[in-house]
RNA sequence: GGGCUGCUAGCUCAAUGGGCAGAGCAGCGGACUUUUAAUCCGCGGGUUCAGGGUUCGAGUCCCUGGCGGCCCA
């Protein structure tokens, strides 16, 4: 719904020098019948492929080849007779056009002087040639300006601020070629993951994002309306239930890569939307889930570094091969603590703990969530190498099977590495029966006032009622996956993070 | 939520203790037929985030707000 309709004005006034000029030298082009916005440029070959072709041309050649290009001016060195200007096109490869008086004339030389900036996208046809200096080169016959830029680039060699890097993308992925090169590191990780689960038979669905109730996580949700069927729908926090349905449907293998939205706080690795992976795979468990996503993670590290040790952008690696560390809960945190501490320590000693790290302790909470709280404050940071740790309380995992073993506890882990987690799997919960009194429960806390609890989705417990298969599933942050394996933050891992209005 | 900190030309940044708001790149004018962030000569360019206050005088000090960053909970 437009609040109210812009209103048009003469943006023409007032304006810095720089785009003054720029939108003159439109008007310019427009006034002599030349059009700054032409529909193309007849082009005949990339700057890559003349990269590739000619990679091995002496210096100062002459092929007698004639050809049509096009790119972005990225730098300028005008001469009198003799024009030099650096073309750049998307993939990053870059190319010398030359323009000299004697083959493009003194007119269109002129012109070039006259209306090119920073900045422009151009098409040049002529010969390719090597400068004296060896550089490969276009030297031009004709040329033309195939888009107008109207805001002068900035300073190619200084690094933008890091607020203009994200406000403005499309200036940020102009002049740093590390920006370009995270969407490709993003896009290569997406169909590494994609082709390692296809490899094993996972299907690839689209489950709802906006829905009735909202569940498959604790989370906050964010709340919208829709006016046809005049009720509130939630934006997902997860795709769990419904990929359970699928497997109660017979899809054994499911897979779904897509976006979650949280209503939580933004920093360093919390974005309100943020894309995730999660996977069931019926007669999986949590154990075949761990070696499926250590296979997709170190897929993903081969796919864009070769090798499972990825080079990070401070400089250090990060080896990803190799089995993994695998520690349980609560061994981790009785080492931590320095004492023993299980599923069945009371909630008075482990306050004793929490005061003593000086951790605050919400009144809410049980001893299986204070255990969790003191894992995450005394042994998450640690944990930089890739982790899992196994079997967490029952009280903080309500879609999660009993451990086949020890009472109390989940068959569930969480995979840390660099400090933050990674993924979490599960032994999928599927007695309807024991699924039913969790979610009561859940609901029954969302009733009080626990805006993270899940509401109580009778048509999930319907579909169980049928039988689901004994599974595994799993979880995993695909923009946390690119933060382990490129060592960004997640607002460069993201290419249009969600920021205050300016 | 708390603490610290930043916001100045298109971009990146300076500006002594409160005293004429500057540089590099970019831009404009000129020179240059082999440049590589070209070079040389000359010139312009500012609501110092917004609003209020103190002061003879505020980019600078104080208050409120906005938008970032860092640290902590």
């Amino acid at each position: 719904m437009t609040e109210q309709t812009p209103v048009p004005v003469d943006v023409t006034d007032d304006l810095p020098e720089q785009m003054r000029v720029r939108r003159e030298k439109r008007e310019r082009m427009l006034a002599e019948g030349t059009e700054p916005y032409p529909v193309g440029y007849p082009r005949t070959t990339s700057l890559a492929a003349l990269r590739e072709r000619f990679a091995e041309l002496p210096t100062d050649t002459a092929t007698g080849e004639t050809v049509s290009v096009t790119g972005r001016v990225i730098f300028l060195r005008n001469t009198g007779k003799l024009c030099f200007a650096t073309l750049r096109e998307g993939d990053g490869t870059e190319l010398q056009a030359m323009l000299s008086l004697d083959r493009v004339g003194a007119e269109r030389l002129d012109e070039w002087k006259r209306l090119v900036d920073l900045g422009d996208h151009v098409g040049v046809t002529g010969e390719v040639i090597t400068s004296r200096r060896g550089e490969l080169s276009v030297l031009a016959e004709s040329w033309e300006l195939t888009a107008k830029a109207l805001r002068p680039l900035p300073v190619a060699h200084k690094p933008l601020s890091e607020e203009a890097r994200v406000r403005q993308r499309y200036v940020d992925l102009i002049v740093r070629p590390q920006a370009r090169q995270t969407v490709r590191t993003r896009a290569t990780v997406l169909r590494s993951l994609r082709d390692s689960l296809h490899g094993r038979d996972f299907l690839e669905v689209e489950t709802p994002m906006l829905q009735l109730l909202h569940g498959g996580a604790a989370a906050r949700p964010f709340v919208t309306h829709s006016n046809a069927l005049d009720t509130d729908l939630y934006l997902r926090i997860a795709p769990e239930l419904f990929l359970k349905r699928c497997v109660v449907g017979g899809i054994d293998r499911v897979f779904e890569i897509n976006r979650n939205f949280r209503n939580e706080g933004i920093d360093s690795s919390h974005s309100p939307e943020f894309a995730m992976l999660e996977c069931y795979e019926a007669y999986g468990d949590y154990n075949t889930m761990a070696t499926l996503t250590r296979e997709l993670v170190q897929d993903a590290a081969r796919a864009i570094s070769g090798s499972h040790v990825v080079a990070h952008a401070d400089g250090t690696e990060l080896d990803l091969g190799g089995e993994w560390r695998s520690v349980t809960l609560y061994g981790v945190l009785s080492e931590a603590l320095g004492e023993e501490v299980t599923v069945d320590t009371d909630m008075a000693r482990l306050v004793q703990y929490a005061e003593k790290h000086n951790l605050a302790v919400d009144p809410k909470w049980g001893p299986g969530k204070l255990a969790e709280e003191l894992f995450e404050e005394l042994v998450v940071p640690r944990l930089h190498e890739p982790t899992f740790v196994r079997d967490y309380p029952i009280e903080t995992s309500p879609l999660t099977r009993a451990h086949r073993e020890r009472p109390g506890l989940a068959e569930k882990w969480d995979l840390y590495v660099m400090g933050f987690e990674l993924g979490t799997a599960y032994s999928e919960l599927v007695d309807p029966v024991v699924q039913r009194e969790r979610l009561v429960a859940q609901a029954q806390l969302a009733a009080k006032g626990d805006d993270e609890a899940m509401q109580l989705d009778e048509d999930f417990l319907r579909a169980m009622e049928y039988g689901m298969p004994p599974a595994g599933g799993m979880g995993m942050g695909i923009d946390r996956l690119l933060m382990a394996l490129t060592g960004l933050g997640i607002r460069e891992t993201i290419l249009f993070p969600l920021v205050r209005p300016e």
